[in-house]
DNA sequence: AATTGTGAAGCATTTCACAGCT
DNA sequence: AGCTGTGAAATGCTTCACAATT
């Protein structure tokens, strides 16, 4: 019921101004003002009244954002105010970093969980969290509690792997895999696809103002 | 001069196109038609057949598209036809897991080059490739005709390092480091922030839908 | 008969411009 | 005096509907 229609690329924005915000509430300043978080970020003054205008007034006139009131209003609307569990499915190269990565960093989005498919890897451990095998995964989503899954399966797994995650009640999932995932209602998928980002990088490139307008 | 003004969004989809064509060509398929591409790709076949028409007319009218010749023809149009070499900055966790990925999968888009600003990492081989040290960036963009660079640095170094990739000569950066990078015409960079998706993923869970519209 | 290619309509997002507070 | 909050205009992208082509 919540929820009207907020842009996806604003939603998208906010945790940039948060970081924003966290680093100026962290040098003891109080106040700043659009403008000053537009310098900050790159973006334009008047898209950030505007996003943070979808959920309510919170700056005052003539003066600014109070940056560690509105930083917690931001965690708040994001839901990170009291933290969201993940579990990380597939524990390869990439499974690896981003657990690293992340479960040092957040403390807001926190990797509680790790499965794999490889009984080679199954009760290894990473950064403190033990591996468990993929058939738990079911199991482990439910057990605790968890909401974000983040793929890093190979392609062909990925879509019963997702399967799995809705069935344990994941409501996002963070999409590594070069596969697009088909899944009821009720949950959010984002895909990052480093192969996609390469490739469509290379666009921009002399590489692709070739000549030759005849058959390839 | 070429390049008229095609939206992001149309490249971002070429190479799943692309992917798919492949696929479809490899199990000596044809032809294929934009309904066909639609159901595998999840988008719609207007949006497709658009898509390419921003480049020319590639189908058939009454029969489709021809699988082989229009992913060649998408290859060129992103400048993949003949290799785009890229160099890797950072050899960290996440570094280490992208130079696997893609060494091993793209031979379209090759990290070529390996920089690191750690002494202990240079000198050591990732799939190959052995590493150098910072100092050598801009000249090893110039000596070996690097055009994409992808930023596994620290936030601190992020921008420094962008410039030196854009003074040896790189048209395009993928930067993985939280920090907006701040860079003269001619380069093109494409942001991909870990955090960012994982917290705005949040927001799409039932985290986010906290009732308390008082003070935080 | 089938499917592409495309102008026009529709929708979404960003930018503008200024009224409204403090 | 200064900066926010917001309707209105502008821009950009997607979907529609159909003429064009094989």
């Amino acid at each position: 019921m919540r929820k009207p229609k907020i842009p996806e690329a604003a939603i998208k924005r906010l945790p940039i101004y948060l970081r924003v915000l966290e680093e100026t509430a962290a040098a003891d300043i109080q106040i700043i003002s659009s403008a000053e978080l537009a310098e900050k970020t790159g973006f334009s003054p008047e898209q950030i009244r505007k996003d943070l205008a979808y959920f309510g007034a919170f700056g005052t006139r003539g003066v600014g954002y109070d940056a560690a009131l509105l930083s917690r209003r931001i965690s708040r609307i994001l839901g990170l105010h009291h933290g969201v569990n993940a579990v990380l499915v597939g524990a390869g190269h990439l499974g690896h970093a981003l657990a690293r990565y992340s479960i040092s960093r957040h403390k807001d989005v926190r990797i509680v969980a790790i499965v794999d498919a490889d009984p080679a890897k199954v009760g290894r451990e990473i950064m403190g969290v033990v591996v468990r095998p993929s058939s738990d995964l079911v199991q482990v989503v439910q057990e605790q509690n968890i909401k974000i899954g983040i793929l890093t399966v190979p392609a062909a797994e990925a879509q019963t792997t997702a399967e799995l995650l809705q069935q344990g009640g994941v409501e996002a999932i963070l999409n590594f895999a070069p596969a697009k995932l088909r899944l009821g209602p009720g949950v959010f998928v984002q895909n990052i696809d480093l192969t996609i980002e390469l490739q469509s990088l290379a666009y921009y490139t002399s590489a692709s103002e070739e000549s030759s307008p005849s058959e390839p």
